[in-house]
RNA sequence: GGACCGGUAGCUCAGCUGGAUAGAGCAGCUGCCUUCUAAGCAGCAGGCCAUUGGUUCGAAUCCAAUCCGGUUCACCA
């Protein structure tokens, strides 16, 4: 049992015996003890106080004196200060604690529990590589997966890509304009640069074709639009002389002008034909879109071994995107949802303080949610999922507050399963990544620059002069992407982050190589001598027992980190782990130790140490090294 | 305008289900490599925890208001 747990019982139950009062063990406060007291664990009273009707003091005399008498297994001293019990634990429940666990690989981890959940992440879009934005999602992903499996539950990894609609469309018809029959084999290019590199082609010539008639729009001639544009049109001109000086507004109203001539430049029109072609299952039109994904997905995949994520099952974007039709049908049929004069349908969520949202457009086609909730329920059809958990970006924290809504008004299976695993967006000093402005930060290209500094300084220190070719590799691979992805994962996912891609990410301190560094050197003592499993009776000295206490939690993160979805947690947990051990194998020796028996206890120490630094950082995604 | 999220050291972040003197890393400054890996260890310095008020024996943590930053409120996905 975990020792906070042992703790909260054995003063409940002391306290029953000494007042006759009965207390929930949760309900009872147990604090580490600050470094600058004695003891281990602390009792805070002053909620207790006023129950009991004792003074601080007087209680925390009596309480300590009888925990010490009664469980002596446990307790051995205490103290009070002011309002706090110092509870000092008795020497051999962390032996016993140590023995016991220190060779269990699988500590921490929570047995079989028999839920099943769905975790979907990373959902690429097939027009362009992934950048800095997706590596997030895919370690947050990767990550809350392991921590699922960590606590016991069977988990489904999927991922919907997105490979239909317009913005495919335009990175196909840029090729077929631009692209002289390019192929990433003729050009040397992995295949989703190839076809990202068109979609950017695509953005420059829209934007070429924008600019003369924007020109000619905004001086006041408006022609070649259909009357609902062209009433816009002259809507937001008429506005535009009442908002001097409001710039807010004013760049709010052009970006709504831009749009419409956007959206009517001769590409623009293009494209929508393709898309319909494409809906209309032209042939030639689909064996261009067959190709160019084919591309894509080559180097995604290439992308997605190297960063080390994999999925259970795909879904494909043009499978399910005409699923939940059926759904809207039901809806009305239950009332859940209305039709409009247009015949348009909705679902008014108003009384829950949200909008009318549709769901249904009045040509009969669905809209995102509405293909979104059909592919939950096929989903849910398909594995039985009690959970399902998406990753995705915090823009949509509306969406999926009406999707969970609306699944649970239309009495869907699971429906309160479904959890938005929100997180905020990775900016740079300057502002927001922007694919059009070119200011994203490729995911491949960091990689590469990740892995390339890890052999610059690996090849510094010179540790690993005798390894071959393919084990440095290897190791570059290991500490470069342990750095990335430790960066990624060590703040909390909710909150938004910011990467400077003029500093280079660090690989001292707080970071994903020193944990692998501790792993290392902590690996180099047990290769040259293994405990013997022999159990422990000697004092402990406070660098040894600050190891065994912070090992002791481990259990009790994992489980943090799965109810609060936060892989943070055991990013941070392992950091402190691994310095608490530092402090401890630097400034003891544990081959040359004092005895014997300090120097099992202190090989059972490191390898507990390895196995639990090894186990927290697999659930990061993040590879541990013997040497490096 | 409504809803949601954030504001803690020069920078990047912990701590937030109320508890003792506010915690790391980076950057800066001191020491420590003939003995298990110095990607390390030990130390110094750095804070009106956005502001104001409230609840409480006790508030960075809870509540309210305000200020700043972000996201969103599409018949785009």
């Amino acid at each position: 049992m975990a020792v906070v747990q042992a703790i909260q019982s054995a003063v409940s139950k002391e306290i029953a015996s000494l007042f006759q009062v009965t207390l929930e063990p949760s309900a009872i406060q147990i604090n580490e003890t600050k470094p600058e007291f004695e003891g281990d664990y602390t009792v805070v009273l002053f909620a207790l106080v006023k129950s009991l009707r004792k003074s601080p003091e007087a209680l925390g005399k009596e309480l300590g004196e009888q925990l010490v008498a009664a469980q002596p297994g446990l307790f051995t001293k205490f103290n009070v200060i002011k309002g706090f019990l110092n509870l000092t634990l008795s020497e051999n429940y962390w032996l016993e604690f140590l023995h016991g666990n220190y060779n269990n690989p699988q500590y921490g981890r929570h047995p079989h529990r028999g839920e099943k959940v769905m975790v979907e992440y990373s959902s690429p879009n097939t027009n362009k590589p992934l950048h800095l934005g997706h590596l997030r999602n895919n370690f947050l992903g990767w990550s809350i997966a392991e921590i699922y499996k960590a606590n016991g539950y069977d988990v489904v990894k999927t991922c919907i890509v997105n490979d239909r609609g317009v913005h495919i469309c335009k990175s196909m018809l840029a090729w077929q304009k631009f692209g002289n029959g390019a192929t990433p084999q003729t050009t040397g290019t992995k295949g989703d640069h190839l076809v990202g590199d068109y979609y950017v082609k695509f953005e420059n010539e829209l934007k070429a074709q924008t600019a003369p008639i924007l020109e000619k729009v905004m001086a006041g001639t408006i022609e070649g639009f259909s009357t609902e544009d062209a009433d816009k049109l002259q809507l937001f001109l008429g506005k535009l002389p009442q908002l001097e000086g409001n710039k807010e507004k004013t760049a709010e109203i052009h970006e709504e002008i831009r749009d419409i001539v956007r959206n009517n430049t001769p590409i623009m029109k293009e494209v929508r034909e393709m898309l319909l072609k494409w809906e209309q299952g032209d042939a030639a039109t689909m064996a261009l879109w067959k190709e160019m994904n084919s591309w894509v997905y080559a180097g995604f995949d290439e992308t997605y071994k190297r960063i080390g994520s994999d999925f259970d099952k795909i879904y494909y974007e043009s499978d399910t995107y005409l699923l939940g039709k059926d759904l809207v049908e039901e809806g009305l049929k239950k009332d859940v949802f209305f039709q409009k004069e247009d015949g348009s349908v909705w679902i008014d969520l108003t009384a829950d303080g949200l909008d009318q949202k549709i769901v249904r457009r009045r040509d009969g086609t669905s809209v995102y949610i509405t293909q979104d909730i059909g592919l939950a329920v096929f989903k849910y059809n398909e594995y039985k999922c009690d959970e399902s958990i998406y990753v995705v970006g915090d823009e949509q924290n509306y969406h999926f507050k009406v999707l969970k809504l609306i699944a649970q008004k239309l009495g869907l299976p699971a429906a309160d399963g479904i959890f938005h695993l929100s997180y905020g967006m990775v900016e740079l000093p300057t502002g927001k990544m922007k694919s059009r402005e070119g200011t994203v930060v490729d995911a491949d290209d960091l990689v590469d620059g990740m892995v390339d500094i890890a052999r610059q300084k690996t090849e510094e220190l010179g540790k690993v002069k005798d390894f071959n070719e393919s084990e440095l590799a290897g190791l570059y691979d290991t500490i470069g992407l342990g750095a990335l992805k430790f960066f990624l994962l060590r703040v909390d996912p909710k909150k938004r982050m910011v990467f400077n891609p003029e500093e280079s990410i660090d690989f001292h301190g707080f970071t994903g190589p020193f944990i692998q560094f501790t792993y290392a050197r902590t690996s180099a003592i047990l290769r040259k001598e293994q405990p013997k499993n022999t159990p422990s009776t000697s004092a402990l000295l406070p660098l040894e027992k600050n190891v065994i206490i912070e090992l002791e939690k481990y259990p009790a993160v994992l489980e943090q980190a799965r109810i609060e979805m936060n892989p943070s947690a055991i990013a941070v947990y392992t950091y402190k782990l691994a310095q608490t051990f530092s402090t401890f194998v630097t400034a003891l020796r544990v081959l040359t130790a004092e005895t014997e028996e300090k120097k099992e206890l202190r090989l059972q120490l490191c390898q507990m140490a390895v196995n639990v630094i090894g186990s927290s950082m697999h659930i990061l995604g993040i590879r541990v090294p013997e040497r490096m």
